[in-house]
DNA sequence: GTTCCACAGGAAAATATGGAGG
DNA sequence: CCTCCATATTTTCCTGTGGAAC
């Protein structure tokens, strides 16, 4: 059944990165100089969860020192040291540099000095949820170093530099951004078979399967992965050979509530409305919508406006559509399906 | 068949938002 | 304060579709 559990880990690095070929090169290019001793620019790297942020970023970075010597990198996820004293003695541990510094009694200033006298080799600092520093003038001190080459990963740009001094701020607007968006169902797919070939047997999972954990995962390849993790793990448990659709129900069915919820929590007022109108009154076409909607708010957006609304809700598995032109009726989704349905 | 109507969803213009810089 | 810029959202305008009435 399962072949090499590592590919279905979450962190693995593929060979191959599908699908984003164009942030690859971007990313690639703006650490180039880093490669020939340069200086290089910092990196931004935004989208939601489970785009290839993380996974991109490694890639690139593995890339490049595979081309060039002297060449170091170091990953800290800023969620987990969250200070700046943590996330600089990570940095200095993973080059190790930390040998004699300890906790209460070396100088904040001490880390940062000791960074700025590394000169043995150029690194990659990848600071991965940056967003969740408490102090993101960390950012600014391993920017102004110029062996080090900075990438940022975070969700939201803004996120990130909200609560900081506007000077600094500005000396990072020259800073490349690479956007990531949610991957499409069959880009998904992609993905999920390129693991299936490297880590599990060629027929433990079916086409359609890797299609449904796809859907259930809502563009989040991080999610999709941790679903067929899950179904191989229970199939192996089992000694079965292949993956049978119950078990991957079981697995897909906690992510899609998971999803479900974040996406209700994302909806604006508008659409919020909208889909409360659906919930209580059940199928209903585009016009009586508008109509119940107009009724309930202030300044109403249009018809057209709200079509958008629906298929975005559509989209994010909130309703259902059903019927072709005039006959169409949206409904709600219930999330707690009956698992032999679907 | 033809006409009509509500609808889907694309394109582009208009408008709102938020930060940088004068 | 205002202006410029980038981005996101909304509106306007539009074409194409299919069912229903004629």
């Amino acid at each position: 059944m399962i072949r090499d559990a590592r590919v279905l880990r979450a962190g693995f690095i593929p060979q191959e990165v599908e699908h984003r070929d164009h942030e690859v090169n971007h990313l690639s290019s703006v650490l180039k100089p880093i490669t020939s001793g340069e200086p290089a620019d910092t990196a931004v790297v935004t989208g939601p969860s489970g785009t290839g942020k993380t996974c991109v970023s490694q890639f690139v970075t593995e890339r490049l020192r595979e081309e060039a010597l002297n060449v170091e990198a170091t990953y800290v996820n800023c969620w987990r040291n969250h200070t700046r004293f943590r996330t600089l003695y990570q940095i200095l541990d993973d080059i190790g540099k930390t040998i004699d510094i300890h906790r209460q009694s070396t100088p904040h200033d001490e880390l940062i000095d000791r960074l700025q006298q590394y000169d043995e080799s150029r690194t990659v600092v990848i600071l991965d949820e940056a967003d969740q520093l408490e102090d993101p003038s960390v950012i600014y001190d391993l920017h102004s170093l110029p062996q080090f080459a900075v990438i940022c990963i975070a969700n939201k740009e803004e996120e990130l530099f909200s609560q900081v001094d506007d000077r600094l701020v500005s000396r990072l607007r020259s800073s490349e951004h690479v956007r990531m968006d949610k991957y499409h169902d069959d880009q998904l797919y992609d993905i999920l078979r390129a693991r299936v070939r490297w880590g599990l047997e060629q027929d433990a999972v079916t086409d359609d399967q890797l299609y449904c954990i796809a859907d259930a995962a809502a563009g989040d390849a991080r999610l999709a992965i941790g679903i067929l993790r899950t179904a191989a793990g229970k199939a192996d448990r089992e000694n079965s050979e292949r993956i049978t659709d119950t078990m991957l129900q079981d697995a897909a069915g906690d992510a899609r509530a998971q999803i479900r919820q974040k996406s209700l929590d994302s909806l604006t007022p508008h659409q919020r409305e909208v889909y409360e109108i659906i919930r209580e009154q059940g199928a209903l076409g585009p016009a009586e919508i508008h109509d119940l909607y107009t009724k309930r708010v202030d300044e109403p957006r249009t018809k057209r406006t709200i079509r958008t609304y629906l298929s975005k809700m559509a989209q994010y598995n909130l309703l259902e559509a059903e019927g072709t032109s005039r006959d169409r009726k949206y409904a709600v989704i219930t999330s707690g399906t009956s698992p032999s349905t679907d």
